[in-house]
DNA sequence: AAATATTTGTACGTATGTATG
DNA sequence: GCATACATACGTACAAATATT
C-alpha cells in the first residue's frame, strides 16, 4: 500500500488511508503509539506538512488521539 | 467589521481594510504582534492565501513588518 | 538535578494547480 | 489574458511538552 503521487486523490488523504486501514486491520492497535511525524516522513517520503494533514484526518475521524511531545495513539474502539 | 462577500470589493482588501483600521485605532499598537496567519484564517474564514494577500498590502503601507516563524508586527509610527 | 533528544505545535515562505469572473 | 480565491505540497525555523540519559 504505497502512496500514487499521480492520483487525483490528494497525498495525505492516500496516506491517511494506508494509516486507517492499519488501524482497522489491527497493526496499529488500540493503545499503540503510530510512528512519529519524522518517521512517516521517511517511510512514505512526503513532507511534515502532508504527514500531519493526515493525521489530522484521523484525528477528525475520533480514529486517535494525539498528544504533544508524546505521540499519536490508536483510540479504544467506540461501542 | 466583518467581510462582506458580495461586495465588489475584494475579499483581500477588506481584510487589508479591518486590520488597517484596527492598527490605526490603537486596538493593534506598535510593537504588537498581529493574529498569525491561521488564526485570521479562522476569524474571517477565508483561505490563507487571501489572509496573506492583506497582509502583504499593510506591508507595501509599511504599517507592518513580518518576521518569518515569529509572525507578522506592528511598525512604530513614522514621523 | 541537569542536559540532551524526541515529538508535536506554531509560523512564515514558496510553488503549483484548479476554478471563476 | 488577468485578477481573485481556494487547495495542496514542500521548505525552514523555532517553541513547547515530554522522555531519556
Amino acid at each position: 500500500m504505497t502512496v500514487d503521487q499521480w492520483s487525483t486523490e490528494p497525498i495525505y488523504r492516500q496516506i491517511a488511508a494506508i494509516l486507517r486501514a492499519k488501524i482497522e486491520s489491527g497493526e496499529y492497535a488500540p493503545g499503540d503509539k503510530l510512528p512519529s511525524e519524522p518517521r512517516l516522513q521517511q517511510e512514505h517520503g512526503f513532507a511534515r506538512d502532508t504527514i500531519r494533514h493526515a493525521i489530522k484526518l484521523l484525528r477528525e475521524e475520533n480514529l486517535v488521539v494525539t498528544l504533544p511531545g508524546r505521540g499519536t495513539f490508536v483510540r479504544p474502539r467506540s461501542q
